[in-house]
DNA sequence: CCATTTAATGCTCATTAGGAGTATAAGGAG
DNA sequence: CTCCTTATACTCCTAATGAGCATTAAATGG
């Protein structure tokens, strides 16, 4: 033993920094210089960071000079066989077999009036172009067509009756169909059933998938490093924790009218909601107060300027904005 | 550099292996060889472990020859002035200065007629001897007196009055009071709130927190290396969980009477639950069918047995146990 | 100035979920 | 046979919530 250190393993803090801006929620991404694919904020942990999450909020800060706010941890990802899990590492180590890396991922908030913070290679770009069949506002989006065929394809082909009755059970609960309702927060559970199908160009230098023919007119665009894994991650917490934690008023600026609120819950959930329960529903929560101001701006009657009632987290022990979805599709 | 490693940085997998045996749920933990304090089942991250779940599995079938059924992550803890954050790491990594040490924790679930276990110094020991405080059933647990008089103290000894007034409603938060509902899955929030007390004596390692004089009877065993803080997170994560996904039942033995079940759910929340309700929730869900024996040792009638139906898992979103506590403490 | 359009806002209705309690059934112990 | 205990079946009431109708307050074009 040389005695500086035993572990092969090196730990990298990964952000995903969500804002929502004119009714399309947003990542902060880093795109690569040489046309690679766009990334998220990241950086290894170090020994000068006291925790995991001021090392992340340093790592950002120095990356895209953006300071945040709201920050929750979302999950840590170390599955040596992912793709490209080694493969940035390796580099940082010096090219020495660096044999584990894992990921910590946050999830972090930040207010629409927030810095735009296009600085450093760093931009906003809407999730949905990522995980486009994710996006039900507008009815079922286009996308899920050629979602479904290529799943379809996938469970036709698998081995023998019993895998083919499984996946298309899989393919039923994630996406819903006939009967059964989509679920807005199984995120995750769609992009890895994707991943596993072989649809996801991310798993093509995984040993286990084989790279499909099919997948490459696949909707979505890919990023680095099984980063759109971490972005789904996010996505499905943040559609969970609305409904029983205020962080939605994270990604709101100070003032809003109550529409503006529900276009950002819309945003997030990707699904639309019908306005006057949606009124209902904060009001009785009282989640929110008159500032006194109108927005004139509307196009109709103007609207009254609201403002989070910070108090509430204090009064009640789980407020939150817990709408479901319209039947029918669509805004209402 | 060495071209061995750059990182400083050792993971270690931890589990929290959950079981209920007769109303009291357990956690299984090892017992120190020299009057130290029990610790959860764990093992650093290796190269050879694949995926992270792989290695806790590893690990804990090494150390307590229990092979495990469902496990998911629970959280990853960083902080580097946590008590005995580095001091295990420290050890194993040979006397160098280790400056860094993360864990990634588990929750594991066992059934209740799972093998006993108690090989190689491990032992089922139940988790409310950890944190009393959370357990409600009974109603109000006599360590609440305790809890709450400490607690109070240290907010009137605040610097200012500011600092007391926020004291006073972080524990009306996290605990509960006259009006304010306690919120059963609260469990990490009180924990952290006990800690920063200064009641905690897992904290007096710690730089920024005196040992105080009056925690030494604080009701509770402490545990090794921040691990009540673990047990904590994972009682938590548990009590929110019971309700959407039907993971009451991988607690359960494969036929079981519906008390049983309830008993199990009450173990969990630390609340008493209403009996007729539970049954009709439980009915409503389809979550269990007849096996169509019966159960004679009730002491009463005697009670049908239930299997977990699971085609539930397929056929809607999200099943689960969302009973509420009655508002009358005590069981029914 | 008035009709029209566009949103905001207010309110009703029906259904469901869930908290609480009453009543009945089916065993065993004495 | 009576009492005790637990299982099981219902009833009642209220709060939450999905859906839709109605009204109000601005802007705009004639």
């Amino acid at each position: 033993m040389t005695g500086v250190v035993s572990s092969n393993v090196t730990v990298d803090l990964t952000a995903v920094i969500v804002s929502v801006r004119d009714r399309m929620p947003c990542v902060l991404e880093i795109d690569p210089e040489a046309g690679g694919r766009p990334h998220l904020p990241w950086g290894p942990l170090g020994p000068e960071h006291h925790t995991l999450e001021a090392g992340l909020r340093e790592w950002v800060e120095r990356q895209t000079r953006l300071s945040l706010g709201y920050v929750e941890q979302l999950y840590t990802f170390g599955d040596s066989s992912r793709a490209g899990a080694t493969s940035a590492a390796a580099e940082r180590v010096g090219g020495a077999r660096a044999a584990r890396n894992i990921s910590v991922a946050y999830l972090a908030l930040v207010h629409a009036d927030g810095a735009l913070a296009s600085v450093s290679d760093a931009a906003w770009r809407g999730w949905y172009e990522h995980l486009p069949w994710e996006d039900w506002r507008g009815g079922e989006p286009k996308s899920m067509r050629t979602v479904r065929d290529r799943l379809e394809y996938w469970a036709a082909t698998g081995d023998g009756d019993e895998v083919r009755a499984r996946r298309r059970t899989r393919i039923r609960l994630a996406f819903g169909e006939n009967g059964m309702p989509r679920d807005e927060e199984r995120v995750l559970e769609r992009y890895e059933l994707l991943y596993e199908a072989g649809l996801i160009p991310e798993a093509w230098y995984d040993d286990a998938l084989h790279p499909s023919a099919q997948a490459a007119s696949m909707p979505g665009r890919p990023m680095g490093t099984d980063h759109r894994r971490m972005l789904a991650t996010a996505i499905g917490r943040l559609r969970g924790k609305i409904k029983y934690r205020p962080v939605l008023f994270e990604l709101m600026p100070q003032s809003f009218t109550l529409l503006a609120l529900q276009r950002t819950a819309e945003a997030l959930t990707g699904a639309g909601l019908h306005k006057q329960n949606f009124r209902r529903l904060v009001y009785n929560q009282q989640l929110v107060e008159p500032t006194g101001d109108v927005e004139q701006e509307t196009g109709g009657r103007p609207a009254k300027l609201m403002r989070f009632r910070r108090e509430v987290e204090l009064e009640r022990p789980s407020p939150g904005v817990r709408m479901s979805a319209t039947r029918r599709a669509g805004l209402v």
